[in-house]
DNA sequence: CGTCTTTGACCCGCGC
DNA sequence: GCGCGGGTCAAAGACG
């Protein structure tokens, strides 16, 4: 599928309101709250139009990749699942797809492979995908398709957990991160998941933006990933939620859901001036208690 | 001293 | 059979 850079900017997040009401209702009254509702209704309508596309996009692509390639393991598609609107992924892998499911030695593991993407700045030169796991690096490889090495990690609880992770820098954008996920994790995340989740800078950064669904931005670190995966049912498909990452605690989702939640308001002008204008009204309305009451 | 990372060597599958 | 390239191993060094 080369035809489709969908970027919609669209801002997924608006769906939280369905599931975490209570923040911002409570602050906001009468009309303001009203036009509020009304522009995530709006929101949440482009949102369902737009994934309608890109699934149809996916049925498109998917429909193509039966005959794409002639490169190694083309029999290795069945259990590869490619997760987090990477449009860009399946255009890409005609090059790729020789990282996506291995050898068939590793076939008889039924290993599950997702991908994640993952914004980084392009100072950080480290190729570390925090998502809640330990992880031990046993190698890196400088790629033929690919000038940026590839680092390979399995789970620190290897041997009795066979998950394993590949991290790349995309090789059409620096800053993004391939994660690519092989296995799922038989054990519950080790590390505690507040401290895991307080992410780096370049995460921090990533979840105050909105999240547009196309190949050049996808996602957040693996972990705030899958968390938006889970929050939003059905827009991927059903296996590939299934995921390792889904063992991610429902607390630090919360947590990370009502942060995304605020930066993204903050960042709508419409909210703002809408906000400013409570503010201003209720001041207003204060000032003018205050000197009836005088 | 134990754990983790680095990195060159090796293994193995695939295409020619 | 050979070469290529991705994946893994394991010794050595770094680090806390």
């Amino acid at each position: 599928m080369d035809s489709t850079w969908v970027d919609t900017s669209l801002d997924l997040n608006l769906n939280l309101l369905n599931h975490s009401s209570e923040v911002p209702k409570r602050e906001f009254k009468g009309d303001h709250f009203a036009e509020f509702e009304e522009r995530a209704s709006v929101k949440q309508e482009n949102y369902n139009n737009l994934r309608q596309q890109y699934m149809d996009l996916m049925n498109k692509n998917t429909e193509n990749e039966v005959g794409i390639s002639k490169k190694r393991k083309a029999e290795s598609e069945d259990h590869c699942h490619t997760i987090g609107f990477n449009v860009h992924a399946t255009e890409s892998s005609t090059s790729t797809d020789e990282e996506s499911c291995k050898r068939p030695k590793d076939n008889n593991t039924k290993a599950k492979v997702s991908r994640f993407y993952v914004r980084a700045s392009d100072s950080n030169s480290t190729l570390i995908v925090k998502d809640g796991y330990q992880w031990r690096k046993y190698g890196q490889k400088v790629t033929r398709d690919n000038p940026s090495p590839r680092a390979y990690f399995k789970c620190s609880f290897a041997p009795s957990c066979p998950v394993k992770k590949k991290v790349q820098r995309s090789a059409e954008d620096p800053s993004i991160l391939v994660a690519t996920y092989e296995g799922e994790h038989n054990h519950p995340q080790p590390t505690d998941s507040k401290a895991e989740l307080s992410l780096s800078p370049s995460h921090v950064a990533t979840i105050g933006n909105p999240i547009h669904v196309s190949a050049a931005s996808s996602m957040l670190s693996a972990s705030p990933t899958a968390t938006l995966d889970m929050i939003q049912p059905g827009f991927l498909f059903d296996d590939a939620k299934k995921s390792s990452v889904q063992q991610i605690e429902a607390p630090a989702i919360h947590q990370i859901l009502v942060q995304q939640m605020a930066s993204n308001l903050t960042k709508d002008p419409n909210f703002t001036a809408a906000l400013a204008a409570a503010i201003s009204g209720r001041f207003a309305d204060q000032a003018r208690t205050q000197r009836w009451s005088l």
